[in-house]
DNA sequence: TTTATTAACTCAATTAAGTTGAATATTCAA
DNA sequence: TTGAATATTCAACTTAATTGAGTTAATAAA
């Protein structure tokens, strides 16, 4: 985990130039296709130095020209389009009992995936295999090995020590302390980004979901639990520890269901994967996957629906909190359940009302369903390392 | 109000330097007295690209010498640090009733603070007000007319029509569909930023106050409601629209009390200045100023220390609900009450358990008080202009 | 059909601003 | 007293931007 965030540093003709090689290619990805002249009003530079730019990524394999404008007078613009095969990278998510791996390229399309289940959660023993698993996506998605930007490793949060008493319920047996970034860096000789779920989740949205042209969203991640991600004007918010996105033990109910932090009352025992198994056992049904939810919805299965129901309450409250505090164009519920519940949800929930999100000029729906379905996290490991080619800033790498 | 975010575009040599300069003035800011071989290592600058700029800067009058180092082997580093009187901006916080001022310089010093009283909140008649004001506050104090970067204006939010309702409530009279900004910008001639309260106020903490090491804090805001500003390594987040940081009508108490915004259990029923009236006017105490609540806090009245305990849970309940969220380095508490309230909460008040703040290397106290005291938001308007000097950033500026 | 206008793009020259490496100054430590 | 360490300056050097003139190709007007 990155607790120390891209700090700003001073810039010089290449650092300014990676800024701007940045820029142009974010551009060319929310507008292709696009010609060179528009880009140059866009990013307020000159049409030389985008020419420049549009160049020299053409020749690396970025981009491709795609034909010309024909609309209005004066030459037609040379049209320039992202080249799928121009790079891709690898999203992994390591769980305590299997680790999944996608494949996705320059426009958020995925390549390959699979899924290994795991023997043990020893720190090498889950290194080899997710090596094994790049060697496998290269190899079967026919992408050239020096077109892999990097591998995105999604691991259960929180990081580092924290309060978070139940830490251990999601945490991996025996990582504790484990440098997880060196440890893969090393065996898979890639640049290695480690995050949390639901940071990586939201990413996989704005890469190759429904928020590919927003800048600031909120991200609601059901995984094991709740997470959230931020995203404001395209960066996410990592708080001062790397922590941020706690969704799940905000407390939504005072006095309400008892957690395993020791609070009462987190939306994380209302609304979670782990409220449902519950929930159904308590009525005599056990689930083991996402798939056992399907088929109990599939049959509108009465204990399901109640607890469907019932969780409409306390998410709807949590998506008013995050309204009210971050103001974000739409809010994006997704991750660990099938899409028809997040539908349903959508459908049948009444949204908070007297909230900021309230406005007559809003055009795009307050709360949305992923694109990515359940295996958002495992994409959002690739579009960690993805959008970061779109990201124009001058700063530090992250150490 | 800047609904339109910073916008990242090109870098060409102007930009990188400017944003040089001001990755330099900010590490002198932070680090003064400091050398110009350290700003080097710091900003990965070479050392003379910062002996460039320190140049440049110490000519425009904005650093000055401070001696030179002692300690360590080799040539004894020339220090310098921020020159006072290098540059001042004016905070403006207009009122349904009053109009506040405060005159701020470089290194986050009032040079100048008054009140008057508003006869009328009629739009050219405050413009006009705010600039005596700022004719008043440049002759007192002595600070040279083309020292002033600017002025920024803090009004009650939220800006835009949204579905608070009681938006009314807070608004002033007689604005409704005025373009404050550029009111001011003609009335005034200078730059001048528009900003509702909780944002300024957090950037008076990091101007001028508890904040000035801080780059990801929160800043919980008393004044009429209940306001958030959050800083996220050095930026303020603002949402898609230019209103985050409702929190006043954060629900914390699902069916508690009933809110003028038509729901219930909004954080602002329990602990808003507006909260705090009422309740004392049931016990037949009228309070009228902050004044008031002192005397009576002096006197541990009663009614009023029950109500600063009953305020203690929701309050906490809040600060629970941003440390999951946000992962702040603290919060701070601060605005419109008595620094004695806000010290005795603080004393008093039992922090949540199990969130992600309790961590075994915190070295900061998780929430404290904001040092700007009662005038918060006008020290505020005047750090959104100073701090600007302080951002490095490539991005064309907000319109 | 011809001509003017508009817009996108390229080429060559210019310029801003950062980096590099050698030289110099000042201090501490052996 | 001498050598190592550190800060600073000076004078090339380099990168990558901008500028302005010129080319191409489309539409609009004469």
């Amino acid at each position: 985990m990155n607790v120390q965030q891209n700090q700003a540093i001073g810039s010089n003709p290449g650092r300014t130039r990676l800024h701007n090689r940045r820029l142009v290619l974010e551009h060319v990805r929310a507008q292709q296709p696009v010609g060179r002249a528009q880009i140059a009003r866009a990013t307020r530079l000159s049409t030389q130095a985008v020419s420049n730019i549009i160049a020299e990524l053409e020749g690396e394999g970025w981009l491709h020209e795609t034909g010309r404008a024909s609309n209005g007078r004066g030459l037609p613009a040379v049209l320039y389009a992202l080249k799928a095969s121009g790079a891709a990278a690898l999203g992994v998510e390591v769980r305590p009992d299997a680790v999944l791996a996608a494949l996705v390229d320059l426009i958020g399309k995925t390549r390959f995936t699979d899924r290994v289940e795991l023997q043990s959660t020893d720190p090498a023993h889950v290194a080899e295999v997710v090596n094994q698993l790049k060697i496998e996506a290269l190899s079967k998605s026919g992408i050239a090995a020096r077109r892999l930007l990097g591998v995105g490793v999604v691991m259960p949060g929180p990081f580092g020590q924290v309060g978070l008493s139940d830490a251990g319920q999601s945490a991996l047996p025996g990582w504790h302390g484990v440098d997880a970034q060196a440890l893969f860096a090393d065996t898979l000789k890639v640049p290695v980004v480690l995050e949390h779920d639901s940071i990586a989740a939201a990413l996989a949205e704005r890469v190759g979901g429904v928020a590919k042209e927003l800048g600031t969203y909120c991200f609601i991640y059901f995984g094991t639990g709740v997470g959230l991600g931020v995203m404001n004007n395209g960066y996410m918010i990592r708080g001062a520890f790397g922590n941020a996105g706690e969704l799940g033990h905000v407390v939504v109910q005072p006095g309400g269901n008892a957690c395993a932090c020791g609070n009462r009352g987190c939306l994380e025992t209302y609304i979670s994967r782990f409220s449902v198994q519950q929930h159904l056992q308590r009525h005599g049904i056990d689930i083991h996957s996402g798939d056992d939810l399907q088929v109990l919805f599939d049959q509108r299965q009465p204990a399901l629906m109640h607890w469907l129901n019932e969780a409409t309450t306390p998410l709807s409250h949590a998506i008013g909190i995050l309204e009210n505090l971050m103001d974000p164009a739409t809010i994006i519920i997704g991750g660990a359940f099938p899409d028809d519940l997040f539908d349903y949800w959508i459908d049948k929930m009444v949204l908070p009302p007297g909230t900021l999100a309230e406005r007559p000029d809003r055009h795009i729906a307050r709360v949305m369903r992923g694109a990515s379905g359940r295996m958002s996290a495992t994409y959002g490991g690739a579009a960690l390392i993805i959008n970061d080619v779109f990201t124009p800033r001058i700063a530090a790498e992250a150490s």
